[in-house]
DNA sequence: GTAGCTGCAAAAGATTTGCACTTAC
DNA sequence: GTAAGTGCAAATCTTTTGCAGCTAC
């Protein structure tokens, strides 16, 4: 987590641009949290360590963050944007149960390759890339 | 696109639910749309053939359609929900460019099976699945 | 006849923004 | 000192909903 501040601090500095009080709060709080948050509970969680951390702020941090690829972006179609930290951790994809929300995640290099080679077919140039299986879990099958 | 819409039937009909003129008129419409459309380009373009469509009944219709997988639902990330039509259609995925907007449809059997051994991997039932690949066409890397 | 539909306008949610004040560098 | 950041409340935008009147079956 330390180190999510790091290089957040860096990416910063070489935009011009300062560590606040505010931007370190949500930053500890999102590189603590469980994985896979919202910006609604990444406010509440923060305004539990200081009530002067403002919604705005919060949006802003996660925009930030989300630039410098520090924390990636999901839409699991619950309505609200999800967001994880990536600091530390490779790229990977989602499960995602429709019935009670659990999210497993996946990693799996064949299919990343044969991304790389549609990508190269059609010329593109690939930035990002999101897979996500929706479905029902285990347990969720009865 | 008739056929689309004897689907749609049949489907209201094993639900005891009405085909009225509005919603013949939106399915018409949803179904001679060149691919990728938004809640609100339907409204447009089928208000232009009769002002007695509500936006309400647009996304009420869109809602059925894609219940009854008739449609498919996509976010491309930028903020509405897009539309695709999926009678007489492969199921396929999507790379988009986030310069210019143009999506490019792929199929790529290899990748589906991958995704196939990586759900029974997890005991997972998939239901749907999502892929996109985000980043530059051709003509935008210059 | 009646359950299901419709338009309308209001509500709901998530996210963004304008602005006057504050602060990191 | 000053450019950047902040909180707040209002604004935006998409999508959903309550309701009184309408209509397909």
């Amino acid at each position: 987590m330390g180190q999510a501040i790091e290089e957040f601090e860096k990416h910063l500095q070489e935009n011009g641009l300062k560590l606040t009080g505010q931007r370190r709060l949500v930053v500890q709080k999102a590189f603590s949290m469980h994985r896979h948050f919202t910006a609604d509970e990444l406010l509440d969680i923060s305004r539990k360590a200081d009530k002067r951390v403002s919604k705005a702020t919060v949006y802003r941090t996660l925009a930030l963050l989300t630039k410098y690829k520090l924390l990636d972006e999901h839409d699991f179609g619950r309505g609200s944007t999800y967001y994880e930290q990536m600091v530390g951790y490779a790229h990977h994809d989602h499960l995602v149960c429709l019935r009670c929300g659990r999210i497993i995640e996946f990693q799996n290099d064949a299919i990343e390759k044969l991304q790389d080679e549609v990508v190269k077919e059609h010329q593109f140039l690939m930035l990002t890339h999101s897979l996500k299986l929706f479905g029902l879990c285990s347990l969720c099958q009865r």
